[in-house]
DNA sequence: TATGAATGAGTCTTCATTCAT
DNA sequence: AATGAATGAAGACTCATTCAT
């Protein structure tokens, strides 16, 4: 969705430059700068003219990701009806931002609690609560933790993101398959 | 936690230093060479010597976490009794293995189908039979796809390695965790 | 002499820093990439740029020695009057290419007869031929084989380049000397 | 004549290592020590027990050829008799003495004059007065300086061996080959 | 004494970055 | 604004050397 092939010629903003960025990274962790402007269509010395640098660059993917991670949640009015249902517009709304939400989750991975970015750890905490809530209202099960529900839902975004760019599910069925595994598990209810 | 220090003289043997680095390179993937050797303990040119270089390096990391990953499924036996009882002793063979399969997954992101490792696809093709003999038996659910299944099943594991790393989730519930997850998701069975 | 320092702006192409790397590799082959860029006015990275790597800048030396090596045998008609007068000629045209031509001459010895050069072996073949023709005209003794004048030559010119360079030998006297001494001898003629 | 090749088994006394060494060195500046240590048929470790470093193996290597040359000087009794004579018995003692001559004179390229190896300087200069002694005499002519016809002879002794180990002049033809050139030239004698 | 393993020093190579055009 | 050339900094790699056996 959003490759646009080496041979682009027109220019490319700033946005799309970080969103294939992002799409790289996040797979890549080890690509160079010169493979991030390939991607985004650009030479090296432009992409350095967008981005003081590679840390300007990573910084820009956090900021951005953050942005719309937040965008993201605060669409889904998170306190807003069931849990379910909110985790459903929740997942809906990741989906374009699935390939930043990976990067993050990576980035992230490398620094202890304290370190952490402190606007992930805000909106970590407002999805973290949304599990809660779950659980307080009796939808959700309470011997999974509202941590590790949160990290699952970022694995598992993650993981089929890139399942879907490599052709193993279908892209139409993105959130389908994050939610129903995620609330309802593999397990074939009995009388449902 | 894992730096000895240049002065230790046991003898660190190979698989001691692979299982550190698939550690560390699993979580991040652009440590040099030098941080490789000094959590394992030993000098970058002792490293050198074990692996002629970084490739060489990851082809090892691939091949261990390939054989481990293979030896885990085979004692899992997965055609044995229930697709869940199997999948329960499949997870936690995979328990000390989650680090090399957290990097095995990462690196096969880096391929088009194609040129997928072929080991990997094999053991990959295993998995996903488990998820398709379940699903005929009627234990699980038939609108999650095997291939699906799997994928969340490695996204699931490599997320929670990190989360016990990172003391979000306690090492003992590693396999609870993610079994029970991926099993019956996180919404409250409503007779049960 | 040949250091210009960083300073340097003016653009040193390819072929002023291949004579440079000639020169000093023919002195000393164990001369680091650093002392060939700085004795060329350029830094490391840019020789890196010019050149992929050392292996390739020795094969650049190699297709460029052949190259004026050649030019200097065909320029030297090495079929036309007699064979003295042609390899004069030879000589003259050699000096210049001198550096480089040590350089081959000691590249070509760690390499067993039949995985020479092949262009080499072709130009080798001339100059050798020249000799036979002196020969075979009566100009040349014919105990002293063509393989071994050739040698001789090549030796020579080495020889007296380095004499030259470190100041045993008037650059002005070059030819002279090496045709003399390969055509006469030091031996005083009788009657001359 | 001097290679043992790899797999010699018995106990390389000092002198036969540096022989070889001297060989492998004066063709390939850049072998390793443990190019040298194979070549001699010994291990890494034993050759640093021998010499106590690559330096130290250099020196001994100057050593042993200004030694040799010495006595090679020595034993041609470079006064007795006509220059030609003296030429003749000199450049027969030095046979033997090839490789180690052809790596002093490389070595001693990378100096300038003033820091020239003091014992080579002494035996440089009574080669150079055997060719003043022949010019004195009448013997040599006088155009071509001692200096020039001192390099010559050097640069034809390495050249030959060199084409000896190759196979491009036979071994017994070495010293007639020589000294034939350097005192007769190519040209053809009119009158003799 | 001889050897294989280990390693510090130093070279080779690459990458992020800057600069002139 | 965009590009190719140039380069300092940093990582990858090799080699001479040492150490334990």
């Amino acid at each position: 969705m959003s490759h646009l092939g080496y041979g682009c010629l027109m220019t490319v903003d700033r946005e799309q430059v970080l969103r294939t960025a992002a799409a790289l990274l996040s797979r890549k962790a080890t690509a160079t700068m010169d493979e991030v402007a390939r991607a985004a269509g650009i030479g090296r010395a432009t992409l350095h003219r967008h981005f003081a640098g590679r840390d300007a660059l990573v910084r820009a993917l956090e900021a951005l990701g953050i942005q719309e991670f937040e965008a993201a949640i605060d669409q889904a009015r998170l306190h807003d009806g069931t849990a379910e249902e909110a985790l459903r517009r929740l997942v809906a709304g990741l989906e374009p931002v699935a390939g930043l939400l990976a990067f993050l989750v990576t980035e992230n991975q490398l620094f202890e609690g304290d370190q952490m970015n402190e606007g992930w750890a805000r909106l970590d905490a407002r999805v973290s609560a949304l599990f809660r809530r779950g659980q307080e209202r009796g939808e959700f099960r309470i011997d999974l933790t509202p941590a590790w529900l949160t990290e699952a839902l970022y694995g598992l975004i993650g993981t089929c993101a890139w399942a879907v760019q490599d052709g193993r599910v279908a892209a139409k069925d993105f959130q389908y398959m994050i939610v129903e595994l995620l609330l309802g598990g593999a397990r074939r209810s009995v009388e449902r």
